[in-house]
DNA sequence: GCCCAGGGCTATG
DNA sequence: CATAGCCATGGG
């Protein structure tokens, strides 16, 4: 059985934290859907033990070469941080494929995590190709040109936001949005508010955990909470917000936004 | 029944 | 720029 050794590395809150939908637990194995590909990992201390693809796709896919224990020092006088990166140290920002990140987060439009999940596997099963792992059966991740109906669309509870990612679907392509891997965080941001149902903040999450633009910095109503409560001890203005954390943690940005997310909510029961 | 949820769009000051 | 209503749906 194949096997990674990894460090500053926890599998459960990275990919419990809501930035990734496509997983399912069984047995002490958590099988994922990313596009064509399901495989299966599974932590034990500091290996991660994985069935179907490559060590170098999940070197990637986890983030695993991001320098974690630098923010330890780096955010050492920050209180709220300090907490966070205690309580889910090892959950890192993943690179994922964008339209599949895409599609989930246009889903997460005043929804939750629980519901996005129900609709992109419900996508999946609509849309997708049957795949097997084992005696474990699930269903691919359609490419956008393969989103070709609206009726079948219309089962799988996506209320208004249907309308928006059958448009999506019908005018971005793979090659589009990888390609904005290789420009910078503002381009890449500004391309994807060109695209109905993407304003800032879904356009932030796809350039976090999937483009790899470490800097982008989501905020949505828990890290709108996060930042009043422990920073701004008012209400403060989105651009505010946006020009605070730049500031404050730059190119960690992503980062202090996932441990902050995931301090926030932390005894919120959703999955 | 009511409230809320990883927002975006549009119309108004 | 900043705010207010609206938008569908499912769960607590």
């Amino acid at each position: 059985m194949p096997v990674l050794s990894t460090k500053d590395f926890d599998l459960q809150h990275t990919l419990e934290s809501g930035q990734f939908f496509l997983w399912e637990k069984q047995e002490d194995w958590y099988y994922l859907i990313e596009r064509e590909s399901l495989f299966r990992v599974q932590q034990k201390r500091d290996k991660l033990f994985f069935e179907g693809v490559p060590r170098t796709f999940l070197v990637n896919f986890f983030g695993l070469d991001d320098a974690l224990f630098r923010f330890r020092r780096q955010w050492n006088a920050d209180s709220a941080l300090s907490a966070a990166l205690e309580t889910s140290w090892g959950l890192r920002i993943m690179r994922q494929d964008p339209w599949q990140c895409l599609a989930g987060f246009v889903c997460s439009a005043m929804s939750n995590i629980k519901k996005i999940r129900f609709n992109t596997r419900c996508l999946a099963e609509r849309f997708g190709k049957p795949l097997r792992l084992g005696a474990y059966t699930a269903y691919s991740f359609p490419a956008p040109h393969e989103i070709d109906d609206m009726s079948k669309l219309d089962t799988c509870g996506l209320g208004f936001r249907g309308k928006w990612l059958w448009q999506a679907a019908h005018q971005l392509t793979d090659g589009q949005l990888d390609a904005l891997r290789n420009v910078s965080y503002e381009t890449a941001r500004e391309q994807l508010m060109n695209t109905p149902g993407i304003g800032g903040k879904i356009a932030d999450c796809i350039a976090l955990f999937a483009l790899g633009k470490r800097e982008s910095f989501p905020i949505d109503i828990w890290i709108e909470r996060a930042l009043r409560r422990y920073y701004f001890k008012r209400k403060a203005t989105m651009r505010e917000m946006q020009a605070f954390a730049r500031e404050r943690w730059g190119d960690s940005a992503g980062y202090a936004q996932q441990y902050l997310y995931h301090w926030i909510r932390h005894g919120k029961k959703e999955r």
